[in-house]
DNA sequence: TCATTGCGGACAATATATATCCGTATTAGA
DNA sequence: TCTAATACGGATATATATTGTCCGCAATGA
């Protein structure tokens, strides 16, 4: 049970696009250069952001990513799902219907217990994260992680990326 | 982000190791008929039952599995950790310490909040699974899903089984 | 002594994740 | 109108993880 490396690159990339100027736009090669990342393959996963809406991808001359919608509105969940895909990681493949005591369709009417004790589960760890947005994220890098020579760094970083 | 079928399997098998009488114990041929599963891949979760003290192996003649403690004492989330490791599903490859705007030592002292967000959410997965137990998940199923004939079928099939 | 069983390592097959490349469409600006 | 920059989507390649089998060994009861 694994989380691929997309979701930490897609939520701290997201944390970049927050803090450029509304409207504005960064390519994809400025992104991967921000965190040292394979552009080629950054690209699968910026599109699959771009389709579940929380960035917009321009074309063309001066294009590039922007965020969707306001930092506040953009969940760790959501970012998840985009990535990762909707489908819960417990998978049942209803193994209770096969072998010499299978179950019936009579036995069957409600989902197993075991399905839905996995659901509830995975139903927590969902709402954990849809708790958490990207500005609360970026709130709390800014007060941890940042003193005035990193700011001023990420400051000079942005405008150049922004050409 | 995907669990993988042997967790289905272990917490299924739990269960009808929870029906077989005190002592007792079922070989791996025969669990794995009861839910029509491949015998020796199957040994291979068993195993890590085994090693996790989920359930006791008895070797030779008339050996097998049974569980190492009360059905009550054992949650899912115990079975999730044998099967599939203990490693969070969420893996920071600290990605903040690369590029041009690299976090230093200082803008490190405390863990990534991207990273404690999902380590929260995943501790609220946890919590869900560790306050179900097997003996739990009996009790439902044998109130939804057991009518006389399916108990019936059942212990005669564990009778057989037991020799 | 023998048949039965679990253990653990080696190995193989398959699926998924990671990564690259290229042709096409789109756009800003010269 | 032309050009360079950019994202898109499909095809492809590689690495890693999962799933699955097999076999020699040790343990055990009859
Ligand atoms: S049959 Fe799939 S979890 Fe019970
Ligand atoms: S550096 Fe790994 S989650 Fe932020």
């Amino acid at each position: 049970m694994k989380i691929g490396d997309g979701v930490e690159w897609a939520v701290h990339l997201c944390g970049v696009l927050a803090a450029a100027p509304e409207g504005r736009s960064l390519p994809r090669a400025k992104l991967a250069e921000f965190h040292d990342l394979p552009p080629a393959y950054l690209a699968k996963h910026l599109q699959a952001l771009s389709r579940a809406g929380i960035v917009t991808a321009d074309r063309g001359v001066k294009g590039g990513y922007r965020l969707g919608r306001a930092p506040a509105q953009i969940s760790l969940l959501d970012i998840v799902l985009a990535i990762e895909g909707v489908e819960p990681a417990f998978r049942c493949t209803e193994i209770r219907k096969r072998g010499p005591c299978a179950a019936g369709p009579s036995a069957c009417r409600k989902r197993c217990p075991i399905a839905r004790a996995f659901l509830e589960a995975e139903a927590a760890w969902r709402q954990a994260l849809a708790g958490v947005t990207v500005a609360e994220m970026n709130a709390v890098a800014a007060a941890e992680a940042f003193d005035d020579n990193r700011r001023r760094a990420f400051r000079a970083w942005l405008t150049a990326a922004l050409q």
